[in-house]
DNA sequence: ACGTAATGTCAAGAATATTTTACATATTGT
DNA sequence: ACAATATGTAAAATATTCTTGACATTACGT
């Protein structure tokens, strides 16, 4: 299922996914994967993430 | 480094590691692995152990 | 309408997580 | 002391993430 809460976020920072991408050292594909949520991110790409949007695990990929 | 928040949890409900891994579903060397902290588990293992041990991501998973 | 930036998607390969099997040590109960 | 359970660790094989490069589409400014 999509990630709305990190587009969402990442809007709110006025990011592009390239610019998070580039932010996180990742590729702009990764970071459009994790948002589509077509798979599986490691741990280590969440919370770097995470710091770049200036948000915590739980507010991006914990659902309930 | 280690997680050590991790194995307080498991503890904290009486689960061996292999106990763990079971209802994970996962190898008792994976969560060995991640309460030792030399890898970097996916986000949906990570999911997994928090919803068996009852606590969440930012709980068990983020460091500040 | 045109150019540019942002996004969605695909396929092949590189990097890494995870499994399986196996063995060693530590711990606990009897 | 003994048996059983829990933990730490390692190597090889497999599965999955992630990268790179490329192309199509959508949105935006002029």
């Amino acid at each position: 299922m999509k990630n709305l809460k990190l587009k969402a976020a990442r809007a709110g920072k006025d990011m592009s996914q390239d610019d998070l991408a580039k932010a996180v050292g990742v590729s702009r594909q990764t970071i459009n994967a994790v948002e589509k949520g077509d798979y599986n991110p490691s741990i280590n790409l969440c919370i770097a993430i995470c710091k770049a949007l200036e948000k915590t695990l739980d507010e991006l990929f914990w659902e309930d």
